[in-house]
DNA sequence: CTGAAAGCGCTTACAG
DNA sequence: CTGAAAGCGCTTACAG
């Protein structure tokens, strides 16, 4: 009596979602000739072809799909990559995702998403072992060491994105700052500018820095062409921390108080004014003109990243333009080589090259 | 000699990553109480102290991680949740994913990234059947009808946000933008506006519009204070297809087009601007400048959504606040209900209210 | 308290 | 061409 309800139940069960044994039975067959049929091995096993039409019909028929979780128990490998990150509000951080999402799709992965925060590192990486992913992209905020310590232990390999990696361990990707800077010192000069100033910012979370090299790269290029960047001309905004409220850390009112501080400045103002950020730009052109100067005509403004606003603002932003995109595909690239032979497993920094687009807060330096 | 190597390749594989048999195998143990402890099941079934404590610590030392994978092949629960998603790179459908993964993840989901186009979508949904998804959440421009009828047959709960559903089936998760049209035109009112024009959008994909409603609410609105809208006081700017390079659809100059057939309309020029979303309201402040008006003080523009670029533009941009992560919430929210017992399954629309912040692009009307 | 057995859904050698 | 067996990693009744 007891068996009977058991098997019945299991029957349910069954014909609610049909497996490889629903198909055998309902033809009669043994379960191996149909996963045989059914991974395409059909004519390595030499299988009737009749028997083949009468498989995939019925599969169609019972509305089969072969779960893709016990496929991935037996054969070891989940071809699922995850993304941690830290804050998905900010736009270029979700650029990157876009990009990874794009590429792992068409590498035959799918694509996790795995928020943290200081709280949760610990446990979305202990998620990560579980789900047995292939790799795990990285961009936190957080000291990303016990992450890696982690990953270490099971095996898992792990690309950090736009970051530092603290010590010589696993793959970055970065953006490689330096043509963008080029370009827009470049540019600025080409445009008469001799006074150029830099809007910098002051964070620093558990450690990390952030893209910290914008600064240091103006004033190579600065020095290069050998243009006096004079003490003051690069003032500093303070970041919040990231957060829902505030996607980007913006504090709009220490930006315009550098900036404030740049348009007084007693070496004679800038006539142009190099953000280390396109939302840091958007608001010193606004501290430009609440304090009487048209942009372009009286100053110029560039920004760096190429956010959206960059384009609905009015001016539109000259801009460098971060490769958001492209970081994101070329760290699954890096993960899906890490899963074949080839895979060169020494730790290494990836740089892609950033770009640069002239719109209308740039014009000609003021006479 | 053959049954040899095939063992010790197994052993070898069982100590890079180690199961419950290896930590079994260990202790002298059966696996039964190896997994008793594991899962906490340890006090139910009265397991010595001693080997419960040996259990966890063999496990630890081990790097032990149990297979999620194999976990939910056993259950046959997967605890991953879908988003489908078509154009993951416009803002509001990005907030939406965000609020999502927060509410997934605090109800112990898992959420997975799927992009569709029209030549993937049926791929997609087929991906989904086969990771046996608990669940999917679709905003797609696509007919949608082959996702429903696929996920009816396979017992797929469905939720779709922000877009209306071609047939009485499944969930749909939207907002009540009459919040929000309510008060912005309350807003231009006791501001003294009486001439407010519209300006709105043409589009439609495979029979699917989009967010249509905002322009008849404006109309309702406007009627029920008595306030004419004379004919043409209703522009339409035309949409282009989303994709990676216009993030939002937009054709800048079929706003500005639009926005100069209001400034120069016959019945007079409206003293105000309400448009369908933020992305043209910022356009359009931009068009009213070129044709030498000042934002507030000569003509007050509103917007729709909140996006980012609204806090950043100069002047700020007075908008409706639609409730992206609220809505992705709900969605999950209503997903996870319909895996338990007391889910309605009835199909339905859940609405969520919308908002309203004033900020700089408006002001009093013009005397 | 613990172990042997059965089973989730799938696949791969290995016999015949 | 096809089937019986073994196994991926895990868990749950069921005996003792």
């Amino acid at each position: 009596m007891t068996g009977k309800p058991i098997t019945e139940a299991r029957k349910e069960a069954r014909a609610a979602r049909p497996t490889v044994t629903t198909i055998a039975e309902h033809l009669g067959l043994s379960r191996s000739t149909v996963t045989g049929v059914l991974t395409g091995r059909a004519a390595e096993l030499r299988i009737r072809p009749e028997t083949q039409r009468r498989v995939l019909e019925v599969a169609q028929e019972l509305g089969y799909h072969p779960n893709a979780l016990a496929r991935s128990v037996r054969s070891g490998k989940s071809h699922m990559i995850g993304y941690l990150v830290n804050d998905p509000h900010y736009e270029p951080y979700w650029n990157t995702i876009i990009g990874a999402l794009a590429e792992a799709e068409a590498s035959g992965f799918t694509l996790k998403l795995l928020s943290v925060d200081s709280r949760t590192l610990g446990q979305r990486v202990e998620q990560c072992m579980q789900l047995r992913l292939a790799g795990v992209i990285a961009r936190v905020t957080q000291d990303p060491r016990s992450l890696f310590e982690a990953a270490d232990r099971a095996a898992l390999p792990v690309v950090m994105v736009d970051q530092d990696v603290p010590r010589p361990f696993g793959v970055r990707v970065a953006a490689d700052d330096s043509f963008g800077c080029r370009a827009a010192v470049s540019h600025l000069v080409g445009l008469g500018h001799r006074r150029i100033a830099f809007l910098s910012h002051g964070f620093d979370a558990a450690g990390i820095t952030l893209i910290p090299e914008r600064e240091r790269l103006f004033l190579e290029e600065m020095a290069a062409r050998g243009l006096e960047v004079p003490p003051g001309y690069v003032a500093r905004e303070t970041m919040l921390v990231y957060g829902p409220e505030t996607a980007d850390g913006l504090d709009p009112s220490t930006v315009a108080a550098a900036t404030d501080s740049l348009l007084s400045h007693p070496a004679g103002r800038p006539t142009a004014l190099f953000c280390w950020r396109d939302e840091t730009a958007l608001i010193a052109i606004r501290a430009c003109r609440r304090a009487g100067l048209r942009v372009p005509e009286d100053i110029s403004v560039v920004g760096f990243s190429d956010i959206r606003a960059a384009q609905l603002s009015d001016p539109t932003l000259t801009t460098c333009r971060s490769p958001w995109e492209e970081m994101g595909r070329t760290a699954v690239r890096q993960l899906v080589q890490a899963l074949e032979a080839d895979f060169d497993p020494s730790p290494r920094t990836v740089l892609l090259p950033s770009g640069f687009v002239a719109r209308e807060s740039s014009g000609p330096a003021p006479a």
